[in-house]
Parts: structure tokens; C-alpha cells; sequence
DNA sequence: AGCCAGGACTGAG
DNA sequence: CTCAGTCATGGC
């Protein structure tokens, strides 16, 4: 089943090709999925090109941004006061332990190690894990939940990890094929499986 | 006008 | 652990 919706959205939709970023820089995937966090993608690409073009797309150079200036960088994005802070924090963070991220593959220890950040959750520690670095996670968010209850006889308000669990249970463990499933849904779910309804191709795709 | 957008944190029960 | 309240901008 889980498999068969990847295939079928494959037909349709086509390869994704995530992250959506422009320089694709790890560093700017991992502002992005942090600016990302309940906003909108296309509020969260002027703060990113708002950083780009302060040339402050870099943990050490947010590090060292006042607050205020950092701040107003990111605003387009919402949230912008919370948002500082964890920018910050996972600057902190990548100085110090980037290299581990690059060199280890024992992905329960480092998704430990990311939620410890502030403003790093399940959601995000995954979006850094798998587009970041290239890491085999699945990654759940309210799109993967709608798509899983209404076609894949699922429990959409399983927790996280259980959720991650039957997903990741049942296909390879290959992370861009993970990759493109998430952008898959993502697509669909913008596109057709829509929270306020089913648009056709929802319809058709439906049990 | 109001709903929605690729959540996370905090405090309470 | 589950839940509500909070945080903020911008498009439709």
C-alpha cells in the first residue's frame, strides 16, 4: 500500500527533486526547514534571499547578527522573535558538531543530538537529517498524517515515531526515495488532497 | 474576513 | 502523555 501510493504519485506528479532551496547549500536547507516551521514557502524564500543578499547565509556569520538585525532579515517569515532564537541556537549547534553529522550514521544518536536544540523538533531534526544529510529518515508532517489517514487506512493522529515506523517499515531504506516521497505528498496534497477537500485526482486515488 | 501555511515551546492537568 | 495557548507573516 505504502509503496503503491509512491508509484502512483510518481506517475503523476514526476520526481520532485528536493530541497527546494536555490544554492542548495546545507546551510541554507537547514535555515530553510527551521524558517519553514508553520509559514508558508513562499514567505520563508524572501527571508532566505533577505539573507543571501546580507550575505549572512552562514551559521558563523548569523552568529554573530544582533538580534534585532537578524530579526528584520527574517520577518517575511513569521515568527521572526522564536525564529531568531533558533536560527541561533542551530548555528551554535552545526559549529560544533557538523563533522559528526557528516561522519556518522547512527541516526538515532544524532536525531537525539538535533531535538536538543532549541527549536529543532521531530519534524525539523528530520527535514536536517534527510535533506541536510543525505541520512534514510521519513519524514511526518501534517500533509503525510491527511494523506496517510485518507489513503493508506491509517491513523493520522498516531504519534510521530509510530507513524515514521510503518512508513519506514515498509519500504527501502534509501533516502532519496524518502526524499521524494515527502515532495510527493507534498505536491499532491497542495495540489489535490487538500485539507478543506478532495480535489479529483484525491478522488481517483482514494482506497 | 477568515482560513491556511512543510511546527515548536511552554505550562497545566 | 495529551492538550490548549502562543508566536506572525502573507496569499487567497
Amino acid at each position: 500500500m505504502i509503496r503503491e501510493l509512491f508509484d502512483r504519485l510518481f506517475a503523476i506528479y514526476g520526481g520532485q527533486h528536493w530541497w527546494p532551496s536555490k544554492s542548495g547549500t546545507r546551510w541554507e536547507i537547514i535555515a530553510g526547514a527551521i524558517l519553514v516551521q508553520n509559514t508558508a514557502w513562499s514567505n520563508v524564500e524572501k527571508a532566505l534571499a533577505n539573507l543571501e543578499a546580507a550575505d549572512r547565509m552562514t551559521a558563523e556569520r548569523i552568529l554573530t547578527l544582533p538580534d534585532e538585525e537578524l530579526r528584520e532579515l527574517i520577518r517575511p517569515a513569521g515568527f521572526f522573535k522564536a525564529k531568531c532564537a533558533y536560527l541561533k541556537a542551530a548555528s551554535s549547534f552545526f559549529l560544533d558538531h557538523e563533522a559528526d553529522f557528516l561522519k556518522s550514521d547512527d541516526i538515532p544518536a544524532l536525531r537525539r543530538q538535533l531535538l536538543a536544540v532549541n527549536g529543532i523538533g521531530k519534524e525539523t531534526a528530520d527535514d536536517i537529517l534527510l535533506y541536510a544529510f543525505k541520512k534514510p529518515v521519513f519524514i511526518i508532517d501534517a500533509y503525510t498524517r491527511r494523506a496517510a489517514a485518507r489513503h493508506l487506512h491509517l491513523d493520522g493522529t498516531l504519534p510521530y515515531e509510530a507513524l515514521q515506523k510503518i512508513f519506514m517499515g515498509s519500504l527501502p531504506q534509501d533516502a532519496d526515495l524518502f526524499g521524494e516521497y515527502h515532495a510527493l505528498i507534498l505536491a499532491f496534497c497542495k495540489n489535490s488532497c487538500k485539507k478543506s477537500g478532495c480535489g479529483e485526482i484525491c478522488k481517483q486515488i482514494m482506497r
